[in-house]
DNA sequence: TGACAATGGGCACCTAGGTGCCCATAATCT
DNA sequence: AGATTATGGGCACCTAGGTGCCCATTGTCA
């Protein structure tokens, strides 16, 4: 759907939402699969749903500027046995966007049709 | 199945053929996948399985010297929208071990069991 | 020659990142 | 209010690299 420019869909509020709590357990980069996990976990099923449309909206988190990604150098040794990943981390823009979304959320007087009683 | 040292099993002979092929058209590199769609489209459907096989058999020739790996930067811009790869060349031990294992395989008298007429 | 031990294949599954198409919905325009 | 259009979700599928277990076969040794 449509979105009004400047605001946030429930998977990118999940996304940096999750980032965020990475953050604060000193974890400061985060890649795909690992939100996928963790979306899986969170509601049940819905993983296959989830991989394709996570991947797209990391995508484009990352073209808006709400995320940063690199690489991990695939010749490290902790990479041994598995593919190597991207690697993500949340911007200011990014952590900026995400407390902006949950002030409107909380905040009544900053909803759509809000009238003063 | 265990194997005398030195000699080489079916798919190593595939995988050293299939990399001297390559070579011959200019690519002095190649990825497993590569050779798992190759293997795929000769012997039609036995891809699954393949390709578990493959990457062990990979492995195991970089291991003992026949192929030597990198992995291609991911950060390149022909790796953008696919997970990175890890190319293999031909070493020339590798050269050599199929050489002689073609060598073994031509000469009659070096066959298991050879008397001369 | 028969027992033993090493090796690799088959198979199922995991890890990781991605695209393309169709369609529902929401934002915007008239 | 109704028509139009942009955007993203759902789904199926692709690309790429890998492990673990069991079992069949083979080389070696007694």
């Amino acid at each position: 759907m449509r979105r009004k420019p400047g605001t946030l869909i429930p998977i990118e509020i999940a996304i940096l939402s999750a980032a965020l709590a990475l953050l604060n357990r000193g974890e400061e980069e985060f890649h795909g699969y690992q939100l996928a996990r963790e979306i899986k976990t969170a509601n049940s099923d819905r993983f296959r749903m989830a991989a394709g449309t996570l991947y797209k909206a990391l995508n484009r988190m990352e073209q808006s500027g709400l995320l940063s990604s690199r690489w991990e150098d695939p010749s490290s040794p902790d990479v041994e046995g598995r593919p190597p990943r991207r690697l993500y981390r949340l911007t200011a823009d990014g952590e900026a966007a995400y407390k902006e979304s949950t002030r409107v959320a909380t905040d009544p007087s900053l909803q759509a049709g809000w009238q003063p009683l």
